[in-house]
Formats: structure tokens, C-alpha cells, sequence
DNA sequence: GTTTGATTCAAACAGTCGATTGAAACAGCT
DNA sequence: AGCTGTTTCAATCGACTGTTTGAATCAAAC
């Protein structure tokens, strides 16, 4: 089983100016936006002229494009698809996934720009976003699907199981697109405690077993909600 | 029960300037965000000279903070929460809640202005964030809670119903944040067949039902996923 | 050393933006 | 009508932005 090898860090200044105004842009599009991401502030970090920008990529569109592409191609090299040796139960696959899922989301401090970049984009698609789920969300938009087809025994058609599959993704984006407000809803001690990777994939995985027949419904029938049975 | 009285139309034109650039800047916010929504633009939309923001609201920062209050204020005022006769039962109100839910945030060809404001600045929080919480999203959470401490019959403590209740909103919410990539990932026909809110509520409400063991499995045990049966 | 294309640079450009200003116009009151 | 406060206006300001420009510098090849 592979799972997320070693993060690269942050950002790491590559010799070649364009493979640093890459690095550098997709840092500022990470953390400002497209539109509050100025050329200047890129090409300070880059430790080039701003003439650069012109030069290796025409425009600011061009190098945003670029940007996005660059960061789901490096997530694809470098963090592989999730797979299982063939005696992994499926129940344990789900809770892997969702656990991978939610580490990239929320995990460690802040996950890395390319993670954040992308998803910015698909908060606000522009041409770009064809390409990164074609590259990178569709293949694990199909794992999860597999999964979950597994959990159901062949009983759920493509498009039950694919709108299983939103329901689960759908919970785990919430707590990073909308992590801030999620946070002011709930007390500040049940975030510490509860909302974190390993708790939340937790949740997340037995809601799922539950509403598929393949564990007890979380109201009761066996250890509760906190059991660690159906992935032990 | 009291459900979406009557939407109001987009942007009525108010007579009052300040009313008027309130509602034009609401609209400019929500369509472009803060950094690309401007001022001239605002004020040709609101029929006023440029200097009216400086003299109604100092800056635009303080428009911007003025539009989401008055977006939930008037949301507030004009479809009030939910409430059902007591006969109904659980089931039947958790149902209505997520086709509510669903339908402001997909309904409809577009949302109105106020809605939209308001998702945006769940995503992007500014300090307007807060008092949106607090006046419009917390009551609606406080209901949805209800229903499903209703629905475990008392066997779910606060922090789970919470965590359960972030799972139907999560559900909902990636419709709305991530629409555009969800178009993307799934065929057209299923979109346009699956995807309407109410559809949507039915499946999201049967994931949660039989998660809860207020229904059969979504893989079988009775009629299956799309059975009307749990809510008819 | 010369040539050629690639790369980098500082300065400049044109446009846009939020904010300001002093005056004009307006509205209400005496 | 005069006064006073409110509202609106056109012009302007200063800062910022993405983009361009012509020249200087660099690097590789001969």
C-alpha cells in the first residue's frame, strides 16, 4: 500500500528563473487569488525582473494557467494513487482514502500550494480546470468509486455510486473550503479534539459503512459512533 | 410548516441612493468577488456619482462588510426558518430541510444576490463572517441538529449530531462550491437527470437515514436508493 | 574576436483603481 | 429670502497594475 510518501517542502527555489516564477506564482495564486496576486509581488519572490513574466509565459493568464498545471502534474509524480495489496478489505481501503483525502485537505499546519492552488481552481474554474480533473481528480474520483462498488457487492449502479462517492468527498471538502466557518459553529474544543484527519476520516468512513449496510447505523447495534471495530 | 415563502426578484431598484448602492454592490460582490468588484462599476449599476460611497459608507471595504450584513439580514426577514407542525415526523422534516438547503444554493437558474454574497464569504471569510454566522447560518444548523437528535431518538451526543449534521451540509455544499468540476466528473445526461435539488435531497437524505438506521441500507434490504418510501 | 540568439534590465507607458476635493445643487426650516 | 445641513458632482490625485521597449548583458558557436 502506498500512501503519501514524503511532502516536498513548501517551495524550494529552483535554479531556472522560469521553474522559480512557476514556483513563486503558484504560491501568491495560492494565497491571494488571481486577482490580488500581482506580477511585482511574484516576481520579488522569484528574484527576477518583472520583464521575465513577458518573456517566459506572454501574460499573467498564461502563467496562472501554467501554475495550475504545473501543480497537479507535480502532485501526480510525486504522490501516486493510493493502491492495496488484494487482501485489504474495503472497508479499510474507504478509511485510507478518506484519511489520504482529509491529510491533503487539512493536514499539518497547511498543506502545500499545489493542494491549495487546486483547489481554488475548482472553487473557480477557469480553462484550466479541464485539464487538472481529467489529470488528477477523476483518477481518484474512480478509486473511491471502485471502493465503494466493492462495499456495495455489485448492487449500486455507476451513478448511485458516483453520487455516493460526492457524499463522501462532499464532507471532507466542507471542513477546507468552509474550515473558518465550520470553526465559529462549533466549540473550540470539540474542533481540537474531533476535527482532526484521523477523527474526522473516522466519521466520515463509518457514516459511510453505515449508510451501505456495512456497519451498524451510527445510533447504535454495537459500539457507537467512536468504535474503531469496522477498520481495526 | 412555513417553507420559502416567495423569492424575491433579483435587484429591485430601491429609491433611496444608499439602498440602491447597497443592493448594486450586493450584486458586483457576489458575481465577481471583492478585488474585481469596482466601485464604478457599483455606482453606474446604482444609477450615483463615485463620490457616494466615500459619503454613504467611508470605504469600500465598509460597502463590502454593509452588503453581506444586509444580505442576511434580509434573508433573515424574508424566509424564516423552517418550523413543522409537530405531527410531522423526522424523517419528513429532514427531508424538506436538505431540499430546502438545495434548493437555495442550486435552485433555480441562480440563487438570488444574497445567497451568493453569502457562499462567497463562507469561502473567503472577511471579518462580515461572524455576525453571518451567528445571525443566519447558526439557526438553520441548530434546526438541522434538532432533527437529527430527533431522528437518533436521544443516542447521539451534541458533537456527533454536529459531525453528522457537517455531513449532510457538506453534502449539499459541494454542489454549490464545486459545481462546475462535478459537471465535469459526471456525464451530462446523469447532471441533468440526478442532479436537481430535489433529487439530490432525496439521495442525501436516504445516505443519512440509513446511516442513522431509520432506513434500510442504500444497497437493499427494501426498495432501494430511490425509493420514495422513507419520506412519502 | 565576432556573431547571433537568448536573457535580463530600468524606464516608461497607458490604464485602472479607490479616494478626495471644493463647489454646486438640493431640501428643510425659520 | 436666508440659513444650514445634506447630497451630488466633475475633476483630480496618487498609487498601483500589467505590459512594453530598446538596450545591455550573457552564453554558445565559429
Amino acid at each position: 500500500m502506498a500512501i503519501q510518501a514524503h511532502e516536498s517542502t513548501e517551495r524550494r527555489q529552483p535554479d531556472d528563473p522560469r521553474e522559480r516564477i512557476l514556483s513563486a506564482a503558484g504560491c501568491e495564486f495560492a494565497e491571494r487569488g488571481y486577482d490580488a496576486a500581482t506580477i511585482r509581488d511574484i516576481c520579488a519572490a522569484a528574484a527576477v525582473n518583472i520583464a521575465a513574466v513577458n518573456y517566459y509565459f506572454g501574460d499573467k493568464r498564461r502563467l496562472y494557467i501554467e501554475s495550475v498545471k504545473h501543480a497537479h502534474e507535480s502532485r501526480v509524480r510525486q504522490v501516486p494513487l493510493p493502491e492495496w495489496d488484494s487482501s485489504v478489505p474495503a472497508e479499510r481501503r474507504l478509511h485510507d482514502f478518506v484519511d489520504n483525502m482529509l491529510e491533503r485537505m487539512l493536514g499539518l499546519g497547511q498543506p502545500p500550494w499545489q493542494v491549495r492552488l487546486m483547489m481554488r481552481e475548482v472553487l473557480q474554474p477557469t480553462e484550466a480546470c479541464r485539464e487538472l480533473v481529467e489529470d488528477y481528480i477523476r483518477p481518484h474520483f474512480a478509486v473511491l468509486v471502485a471502493i465503494l462498488d466493492d462495499l456495495a457487492g455489485g448492487r449500486l449502479t455507476q451513478p448511485e455510486l458516483r453520487r455516493v462517492a460526492l457524499s463522501i468527498i462532499g464532507q471532507c471538502f466542507l471542513y477546507r473550503a468552509a474550515g473558518d466557518v465550520v470553526g465559529m459553529l462549533v466549540p473550540a474544543d470539540e474542533i481540537e479534539r474531533l476535527h482532526t484527519p484521523p477523527r474526522l476520516a473516522e466519521h466520515v468512513t463509518r457514516y459511510a459503512l453505515a449508510a451501505l449496510g456495512r456497519a451498524a447505523p451510527l445510533t447504535g447495534g454495537g459500539a457507537g459512533v467512536s468504535s474503531q471495530d469496522v477498520v481495526a
